[in-house]
DNA sequence: CATATATTTAGATATTTGTCTAAATATATA
DNA sequence: TATATATTTAGACAAATATCTAAATATATG
C-alpha cells in the first residue's frame, strides 16, 4: 500500500476526483485538463503534486507540455482493500440502507 | 448515493478509518470505541458525527450507552463506483507499478 | 430526588488545506 | 539569442479541520 493516508487525502477533493475521472479516458497534458476546471492553473498544479505523492498519476515531460496519467494500480489497491474490509465484516450483523 | 463528498472526506481521516475497522467485528458503544484511541471523547464524539453525515455508521441508544454499527451499504457503494472507474480505464492504457 | 456514569455540545485554538497572484523554470521557435 | 508558450514554485490568506477543556444532556440507581 503506497501510503493509505496519502490515498484517501488525495480522494478526499473534488477536483482531485475530477482529476481522475478526465484521466479515465486516457491521458492529457496539464493545459488539457487545466480547461475542465474553474480554478488557476497554480492550484492545479496543486493538485497534481498531491495526486503524484499519492501515486494515483504519473506525470512525463513531452515537449513543453507535461502529459499526466493514470496510475490504476493504486486504485486497485484501495478497492481491494474496501472488498476485504465488506467481506470481512459484520458476524451475522445485517444492514439496512438509510431513507 | 449519499453525498459523494461527505463519505471520501469521511474516510480521509485516520481515526475515523480506525472506528470503522473497529467495527467491522461488531457494533461496540461510544465508551468501548474510545478506549483504542488515544483523544479524547469529545473528540471521538466529533468524529462519529462526520461518519454518521456519511451515513457510514448508525447509532441508537441503548440505557446509558450509544451503540455504533456499520453501515456497509456506503462502503459497497464507493467500492462499486472505484470497480467501476476501474472497468471503465484507459483505452489500451497499460500501466506498471511504481518503485 | 440526588448522584454517578455515558455521551454530546459549545467554544477556543493551532494546523492543514485550497486558492490566488506574481515570479521562476523549461522548452520551442523566430 | 530573444521571445512566446507551458507549467511549476513561492508566498500570502481565508476557510476548514482536529483537538482540547468545560459545560450540558440523558439515563440509571441508591
Amino acid at each position: 500500500m503506497p501510503e493509505q493516508q496519502s490515498v484517501f487525502k488525495a480522494l478526499a477533493d473534488p477536483t482531485r476526483r475530477g482529476i481522475l475521472r478526465a484521466l479515465q479516458s486516457g491521458s492529457q497534458t496539464a493545459g488539457s485538463l487545466a480547461e475542465n476546471f474553474p480554478i488557476s492553473r497554480a492550484s492545479l498544479s496543486h493538485h497534481f503534486n498531491i495526486l503524484k505523492a499519492a501515486d494515483l498519476v504519473r506525470n512525463e515531460r513531452r515537449g513543453q507540455h507535461i502529459v499526466y496519467s493514470l496510475n490504476t494500480t493504486v486504485l486497485q489497491e484501495v478497492t481491494a482493500m474496501l472488498l476485504d474490509i465488506l467481506t470481512k465484516t459484520g458476524e451475522s450483523e445485517n444492514e439496512q440502507d438509510s431513507r
